[in-house]
DNA sequence: AGCACGCCGACT
DNA sequence: GTCGGCGTGCTC
């Protein structure tokens, strides 16, 4: 006799734990699950259940060892998400189970339930009294019933005598794995024969409820309708339609509806024709969609050149053939207006996919993409999973944002994602950028990307006039003011032309922290190693911890010397609006950072105000500087460049340099000459000076040469090792054991593997929220020998310290 | 991750 | 003499 065998992962295991289970298949009438099924199997010794998914099905004759599963549920992988789930395990050392939840929704895996189920326990009188045996009894004619049930039938006391039932061992609880469906349905009402029956029909059934004879005509004049106008239109509930049901006289019908928030207000006004740059790149890009095996362009056009306006195109061309686009922007720029923007005429074939979804939305919009009803799906991050069988393209916008790299739990970049999906598919790779990452850049020098570039403005527009100003000269001349006399010369002359202005600063909140000349003391948060920023609400000042979140008054003597001297040090944007609207009482500020855009859509909100002209200068953080399209922006000042360049990061200077072209890029955009003014203590960093002329590729060139020398991305991979713990002694410990480790490692198994170990250092911020962080960066090329290293590292060191620690390895991450 | 098994302190 | 702390180890 042989039985189907299954190989399962368990979705709840822990990357160190992650391996394979076998499980009988028992019920041989069912459907067999088959590879990428998620079923449910007993797990450890209490037989809980838990979800996991097939990798493989093969047959056996011996099963004796083995358990049966459970059920299977009729979710399923295909391959090419199976085969993403094992790449992001390689790729990220995550286990298969967070893989899982990455590539599909949550939503799409089933729900656990705590229920009761009675045991095989023989009864003894002498254990129950009559009450335990009334619950006993219901719990079994019940089979499983949940807590909701049977506090529900016995009220709150029922826990206590649960307790004693499973103490004595008659009653135990179980994880029941329901496969939530989450599907909404819509009832509509129709009827089963022709309109002018009705009459007839009423008189035969003896029905004369006035109720039910509304509700008959509005259906014979309106056809099928739906239970919610019936309501609306009527004042009818559904329990009076059902006896007109169950006569036959109304037919109901369920159909599965979506849950959308964009009602798709897709932009059909014509655009003007391509332009001739615009038509050379959108034929270059063209000429890699047909060749019958994955490409990867690089669209690296300068700001302002209508980058957006060729990728439309593109996009179009493609779904025209019938493919599928994924296209992606950084978290911050999904606008309603970017999606309108690309929308096009596609309308309701095209699904915005994006983290702050509800649970119902982002199912129903991957519903839609799996039925094969979107031909286009914007969104961020996560959307480059969405599940399109005829995947065209991807496009990644922006593609140097750090949006794109995911910084938690499977630490992946989207773009080595793309990479595997469009090879999968055979299908196109879009980068676009005007400040592309250095590591896409040589990428595209060295022939892995095909390089495209647009190095015109679209409206013939000329670049900003670009002035770097030098702080220092004011501080001399004993201007303290935020605005030095020359961005302030530009402002007022732009104010008095009626043009507006943006504004970019770096730092939220009101002053950078609370600082004591006599004797230095810092107020810092409690939970967090590092020092509490000012932000004003209600004109009511306090102190805020931008990690945890931490709020405290403000002391009014410094609580270490008790000096009155105690004063601010730094500014953030709370600080800049005032100051701001103190030297221009005439001018409407508009402060845009994380505080002031935390209500859903009201980021878009003020864009579009801004837009209209509803203020006259915006100022803001980083969001100010992506993308955003304002005609009448002919100033934009940067308040001070300096933050970004003396980061403790290799990528300092691109940062810099990204940060400065993009904000430079949001002047004078229309007709209209534009000016920018960048202002700094250090007016001769390069990386400044070529950022002011919008030159890529000296920047470039010079930037490769450094990271060429200094052997940094592209020309090796970091891998931050952190290390985690409430408890500093065991963070310690775990510490000088990875040290160990590695060293041995690197001595004996793994010779061959060549990194290069910086560190342990405690994090930048060592404490955040009671936890404390250790860390060595890894200069290392991250190929199949040296994540083996790793992981087995991670492993062994996770198995030995367990729940203490936790141990998180991430390639290439955002900021070291 | 869960959960059982197993070995030491504060209670009836 | 027991209840319960959580350290250790296993899960087909």
């Amino acid at each position: 006799m042989v039985y189907p065998v299954v190989s399962v992962y368990i979705l709840s295991m822990p990357s160190h734990h992650d391996r394979v289970y076998d499980y009988y298949v028992p019920f041989l009438t069912e459907e067999l699950p088959e590879r990428g099924s998620i079923v449910t199997v007993p797990f450890g010794g209490g037989n809980r259940h838990v979800s996991a998914l097939v990798d493989k099905l093969y047959e056996k004759d011996e099963i004796e060892k083995l358990k049966p599963i459970v059920s299977h549920t009729n979710i399923k992988l295909n391959e090419e998400e199976i085969g993403l789930c094992f790449f992001l395990k390689e790729y990220t050392f995550c286990s298969i189970g967070d893989a899982v939840r990455t590539v599909i929704p949550h939503s799409f895996l089933a729900k656990t339930t705590q229920v009761y189920c009675i045991t095989d326990k023989e009864i003894v009188k002498e254990d129950m009294n009559f009450k335990a045996l009334i619950v006993y009894s219901y719990i079994r004619e019940k089979k499983n019933p949940t807590f909701a049930m049977l506090k529900r039938e016995y009220g709150s006391e029922v826990s206590e005598m649960l307790e004693a039932l499973i103490r004595l061992g008659y009653v135990k609880i179980q994880t029941d794995v329901s496969s939530s469906s989450n599907i909404k349905h819509i009832s509509y009402y129709s009827l089963p024969f022709a309109p002018h029956l009705v009459e007839q029909k009423l008189e035969k059934a003896k029905l004369r409820s006035e109720n039910q004879r509304k509700i008959m005509a509005y259906l014979a004049e309106h056809g099928k309708t739906s239970e919610r106008v019936l309501r609306d239109e009527l004042s009818v509930l559904p329990r009076q339609i059902k006896p007109l049901i169950e006569r036959g006289l109304v037919v109901q019908i369920k159909e599965e509806c979506y849950r959308n928030p964009y009602h798709s207000a897709g932009n059909t006004e014509s655009l003007p024709p391509l332009n001739q740059c615009q038509e050379n790149a959108l034929s270059e890009i063209l000429l890699h969609l047909h060749t019958g095996k994955p490409e990867a362009v690089l669209l690296h056009g300068i700001t302002g050149s209508g980058k957006t306006r060729v990728i439309k195109e593109t996009i179009d061309r493609v779904i025209a053939e019938g493919k599928q686009v994924i296209l992606l922007v950084p978290e911050i720029s999904l606008t309603p207006q970017t999606v309108a923007a690309f929308c096009g005429h596609y309308h309701e074939r095209v699904a915005v996919l994006h983290s702050s979804l509800s649970a119902g939305e982002k199912h129903d919009a991957w519903r839609r993409i799996q039925n094969g009803e979107i031909d286009l799906c914007i969104g961020t991050r996560s959307a480059i999973f969405a599940p399109f069988s005829r995947l065209g393209m991807i496009v990644i916008d922006e593609e140097h944002e750090h949006t794109y790299k995911s910084d938690q739990n499977p630490r992946y970049h989207t773009i080595d994602v793309a990479r595997y999906r469009v090879s999968y598919h055979n299908a196109l790779l879009l980068l676009s950028s005007a400040t592309p990452s250095l590591e896409s850049y040589y990428k595209a020098k060295n022939g892995s990307y095909h390089l495209v570039e647009m190095k015109k403005r679209a409206t013939g527009a000329p670049l900003p006039e670009t002035i770097i100003t030098d702080l220092r000269a004011d501080t001399a001349m004993g201007n303290t003011s935020l605005v030095g006399s020359i961005l302030k010369n530009a402002l007022t002359e732009n104010l008095s032309h009626c043009e507006q202005s943006v504004f970019f600063i770096n730092r939220r909140g009101y002053h950078n922290f609370l600082h004591c000349p006599m004797c230095g003391y810092v107020v810092t948060c409690p939970h967090c190693s590092v020092s509490l920023t000012h932000h004003v609400k209600n004109r009511q000042g306090s102190l805020v911890c931008h990690y945890c979140g931490y709020t405290q008054n403000i002391p009014p003597i410094c609580p270490e010397c008790g000096s009155n001297a105690f004063a601010f040090v730094g500014f953030g944007t709370q600080f800049a609006e005032e100051n701001l609207e103190q030297e221009y009482p005439d001018s409407r500020v508009m402060r845009m950072d994380a505080d002031t855009t935390a209500q859903k859509f009201s980021y878009d909100a003020m864009l579009s105000d801004f837009r209209m002209g509803k203020a006259d200068i915006l100022l803001g953080t980083q969001m100010v500087t992506k993308g955003h399209d304002f005609p009448n922006v002919t100033l934009v000042g940067v308040l001070l460049a300096d933050t970004t360049l003396y980061l403790n990061d290799y990528r300092a200077n691109e940062r810099t340099f990204q940060l400065v072209t993009q904000v430079i890029g949001r002047a004078g955009r229309s007709s209209k000459h534009g000016r920018a003014v960048i202002q700094t203590y250090n007016p001769d960093h390069p990386s400044l000076l070529l950022a002011a002329t919008q030159d890529y590729s000296a920047f470039y060139e010079d930037e490769i040469s450094i990271r060429r020398s200094f052997v940094f991305p592209p020309f090796c991979d970091m891998a931050l090792i952190g290390i985690a713990s409430r408890d500093e002694i065991f963070l310690q410990k775990t510490v000088v054991e990875i040290e160990k480790k590695l060293s041995h490692y690197l001595q004996n198994e793994f010779n061959d593997v060549k990194l290069v170990v910086f560190g342990p250092f405690e994090a930048p911020v060592y404490k955040v929220k009671e936890t404390y962080r250790m860390r060595f960066v890894v200069k290392c090329k991250s190929n199949k020998r040296t994540r083996a290293l790793f992981r087995t590292v991670l492993n062994e060191t996770m198995s030995k310290f367990g729940k203490r620690v936790t141990v998180a390895i991430d390639i290439n991450p955002n900021s070291l």
